[in-house]
DNA sequence: CCCTGGTCCCAACTT
DNA sequence: GGGACCAGGG
């Protein structure tokens, strides 16, 4: 009971308002996951309500841990029975792997295909869903610059947030453009339904369809959810608000908490009528609004505040705070875009470095409106040798090498994942080129079949050389061999030589979980302290479904459930010789684990080898990336899951949520921060273009929004906020730079809050001045001289606390791309700070050749060297041979020698 | 027939 | 900085 006295009245009221329809508009910082997590243990520990009845759904992964945690603080581990806590996306995909064949349609004749996905589907993630649409547009013969992949791919997501199928599409449609892509969406549905794939989009769509067509399946998931919870309510989109509206049932215990201000989501169909609307919706509806803010000073939420006031679309609110004044909004103009990141590296490590002296919760976020400008900032963290942590950019899982070994998996998951399939059949190269590939297409086109189908069908009618036929049948065996492996069938198809059929598709082998299970010495009682998620709780004992099923717990990041093993009804197999090998212990013929696969699958194609062979630093941090992937698939296996659960967490777990602890600083984008806080948060790029983005300008709405994702940036800022803007930005990395203009956000700030940091003052030219520009260089960019920027005792006193004077520092507006300029410029700064270790490589032994050095290579001869770029091994050499003309040369690689 | 290297064009946010 | 595409070499 006691935890509840640490609400306020307004929280309190909305945790302990659990019967009947609830909105929550909790401002920023208002104490929203606060009140979810009590409200969950309110109903677990006072009102006895069964954990396992609670369902709780966010957008991130982030957010569905936090919450976990939370929860598991307050109940403790009382209860072996926990609350579903998942996002979307992964709570859909639990659903339809239980249930999703509950919409199919059995083959009715000999011939016919069944319709319908199975259990086994596989998701498709953003770069499969554009080579399906490549190639849909390729066969349609549709080849122009107004439909390329990417619009066309958003346009069909467009149309999936908004619940539209290709024959809407087309009705609606007002021009020829519209309509082809109303034909490109048709084919796209088939492709998938085809490779038995889902996309992002349909794992929502799938699971709605599936609660409206099966009553059956709409009941057990309303007898089994009692209580429902919708975080960020306001960046629903329509089929998550049917989800939510078809998961509340009759009893409306549904429970949303949102900010309309904090909407930034429209782009992917969120729709803010959903939380406008909520009480017509609910008309018994109860809302409450939570308008103290505890997060930041009243500096910071009066700055937000004045942004966001110039929105029209709003309800408007009173969001107040009991931190009067606090540290001013700080704003810096930087030169370029080198510079302001450098000052956000010497200001936040100022920050950490007083923060922690006091003992104070020491972190910072540097906040980004796109991803490309983490690169900055990232190497000016390096500069200062601060350890950072970069959420978002590019995923672990979007690597090469691990999209390779994933769509391995996929493929002996699921053989007629064609897009998977077309990644790995020439990967590593086994020589299967464009034109056997061309032929296999156009076989699974004449036929109807998948491309794997394809092969054992071009492999039949030699329709290849026999080069080409052997190549495809190495790959076949692999991946039936990887199929045997999962199905347990592995020795007897070894046993077999001549095994030429294929395995059966439906059929899985039985769960590394359930041998697990038996391994252990089991614990009987169901009310032992197992609470992981390895743990089978059979939730309901009336349910007549054979397949028992639990939604598990999301405690440790993973947010997978435990699905028992399906009671072996080996779906249209061809063959289900396999018997029940629930025996406990690992023999030969049992089911392979994940990471068994791995393994085998790394060995055979020798990947690991071939990267060996290379022999270059990417090599070996590629090698280093495939071992985390089987170390990632031996925790997988260690907790049990299933094949299929481990490609489900690839596809929708974001390394985001492998935050590092021991990096105080964050650096993400503005969307990545939304629901977290630190006390300092550096706020950059604040360029019209950039932010506001200048896809936003040609709709106020658009714009709008960007200016809630400038609240939301300034509201997770606790103590100290810094904007900053570059006057000159490089659009790409080796363009000009371009002059920008002051975002429109910042003069919506009122200046009595601002403060501005440095100065910037034209130096005397210290080098270039004067001198006659020459070509290109001659644009009117202030790169051309030196800038100098003084901060001039803007020292800022960290929470009101002392100022503490620091030497003026002297930021060059040539930036700190040199050894030199770094160097002299922790000069500058004093003894504080030391140099970075930046390794300089010595030219080794013979190496190093310089301009005009007369060299051997063993191809082309004598020659004479050009030209020299970069340091080291690195070192690009360009070499005039007589005969071959100019080479470029690396160094490291190309056999010179001296001449 | 396949592979590699050069060139062109692109770059918003996310599950 | 990087991916997609094309030309030319092997």
């Amino acid at each position: 009971m006691s935890f509840l006295d640490q609400l306020n009245p307004q929280q309190r009221e909305a945790v302990e308002t659990t019967e009947g329809p609830v909105l929550i508009l909790a401002g920023a910082g208002s104490g929203k996951t606060r009140v979810i997590t009590y409200r969950i243990a309110h109903l677990i520990e006072n009102l006895s309500v069964m954990p396992e009845s609670i369902l709780a759904m966010t957008f991130t992964n982030k957010a569905a841990a936090e919450m976990v945690e939370r929860v598991n603080k307050l109940v403790g581990g009382f209860s072996i029975a926990k609350p579903v806590i998942a996002t979307f996306h992964s709570f859909c995909v639990r659903m339809l792997r239980r249930d999703i064949e509950a919409l199919r349609i059995p083959a009715a004749v000999p011939g016919v295909p069944p319709i319908g996905h199975t259990k086994s589907f596989v998701i498709y993630d953003e770069t499969d869903q554009q080579q399906v649409v490549k190639s849909v547009m390729r066969r349609l013969g549709i080849d122009d610059k107004q439909n390329t992949p990417r619009s066309v791919l958003a346009h069909i997501s467009w149309a999936k947030n908004h619940m539209l199928d290709p024959q809407e599409v087309y009705l609606q449609s007002a021009d020829p453009n519209t309509e082809r892509v109303a034909q490109i969406y048709a084919e796209y549905k088939k492709e998938l339904a085809k490779a038995n794939a889902l996309d992002f989009d349909d794992l929502l769509l799938e699971a709605v369809r599936l609660l409206k067509a099966a009553p059956a399946v709409r009941e057990y998931y309303n007898r089994r959810f009692q209580y429902v919870m919708i975080d960020e309510y306001q960046d629903t989109n329509r089929p998550q608000y049917e989800l939510m509206r078809l998961l509340a049932g009759d009893r409306h215990n549904v429970c949303a908490v949102g900010d309309e201000d904090q909407s930034i989501y429209s782009w992917r169909g969120a729709d803010i009528r959903n939380i406008l609307e909520f009480e017509q919706d609910f008309p018994e509806a109860k809302i409450i609004r939570l308008e103290q803010n505890y997060r930041s000073t009243q500096n910071i939420l009066q700055g937000a505040s004045a942004v966001v006031a110039n929105n029209l679309k709003r309800k408007g609110k009173n969001l107040w705070t009991s931190r009067q004044g606090g540290t001013k909004i700080g704003c810096y103009e930087a030169p370029d875009g080198e510079n302001e990141a450098l000052f956000a590296a010497d200001y936040v490590a100022k920050y950490l470095r007083e923060a922690v002296d006091q003992g104070e919760n020491a972190r910072a976020a540097v906040l980004y409106r796109t991803n490309s400008q983490s690169r900055l900032f990232e190497e000016a963290m390096r500069r200062y040798q601060l350890k950072y942590h970069v959420v978002g950019g590019f995923s672990f899982y979007e690597r090469a090498e691990i999209k390779d070994m994933i769509s391995y998996l996929k493929v002996i998951h699921n053989p007629d994942d064609s897009i998977s399939l077309l990644r790995v059949i020439n990967t590593p190269v086994r020589g299967i080129g464009k034109t056997s590939m061309e032929t296999l297409e156009r076989v699974a086109l004449e036929t109807g079949v998948s491309l794997w189908d394809a092969i054992e069908e071009a492999i039949k009618r030699q329709l290849l050389p026999q080069r080409a036929l052997a190549a495809l049948r190495s790959f076949r065996d692999l991946i039936e061999d990887g199929r045997a492996m999962l199905a347990g069938t592995y020795v007897e198809r070894l046993e077999q030589s001549a095994a030429r059929t294929r395995p059966e598709r439906e059929s899985k082998g039985p769960s590394p979980a359930s041998e697990e299970r038996q391994a252990v010495p089991q614990v009987e009682a169901p009310q032992s302290e197992a609470w992981r998620s390895e743990e089978d709780i059979a939730f309901d004992p009336t349910e007549d479904d054979n397949i028992s099923f639990d939604f598990g717990t999301a405690d440790d990041h993973t947010l997978d459930a435990t699905v028992d093993e399906p009671t072996a009804k080996a779906g249209e197999g061809l063959r289900s010789t396999r018997t029940d090998d629930d025996s406990g212990f690992r023999t030969p013929g049992s089911a392979a684990n994940t990471a068994d696969i791995l393994k085998f699958l790394i060995d055979r194609t020798g990947y690991i080898k071939l990267l060996e062979e290379e022999d270059t630093p990417e090599a070996y941090s590629r090698i280093e990336n495939l071992r985390e992937l089987v170390n990632a698939a031996m925790d997988s296996r260690d907790r049990g899951e299933t094949l299929d659960q481990f490609l489900d967490h690839a596809a929708l777990v974001s390394d985001a949520d492998a935050y590092d602890e021991r990096a105080q600083i964050t650096l993400m984008t503005l969307h990545a921060a939304k629901g977290l806080e630190f006390p300092l948060v550096f706020l950059c790029g604040l360029e019209e273009g950039l932010f506001p983005h200048s896809r936003t300008f040609l709709h106020p709405d658009d714009i709008e929004e960007e200016r809630r994702l400038c609240y939301v940036g300034m509201t997770r800022a606790m103590d100290i906020l810094v904007l900053s803007r570059a006057v000159y930005r490089r659009r790409y990395g080796t363009d000009l730079p371009e002059a920008s203009v002051p975002s429109r956000f910042l003069e919506e700030i009122p200046s009595q809050l601002v403060e501005q940091l440095g100065t910037p003052r034209r130096h005397a030219a210290l080098s270039r001045a004067g001198a006659p520009s020459t070509g290109a260089q001659g644009r009117s960019a202030p790169h051309d001289g030196h800038y100098a920027y003084e901060d001039e005792d803007q020292s800022v006193s960290w929470a009101g606390r002392q100022k503490r004077r620091t030497p003026a520092a002297t930021y060059s507006g040539k930036a700190y791309n040199s050894i030199e300029n770094i160097a002299e410029f922790f000069a500058s700064r004093g003894k504080k700070f030391s140099l970075p270790k930046l390794p300089i490589e010595e030219p080794k032994g013979k190496k190093g050749f310089r301009p005009g050095q007369k060299v051997r290579h063993p191809k082309y001869g004598e020659g004479t060297v050009y030209q020299r770029e970069g340091d080291g091994e690195e070192a690009k050499i360009t070499v005039q041979f007589p005969r071959f003309g100019l080479k470029k040369l690396v160094e490291k690689y190309a056999q010179l020698e001296q001449a």
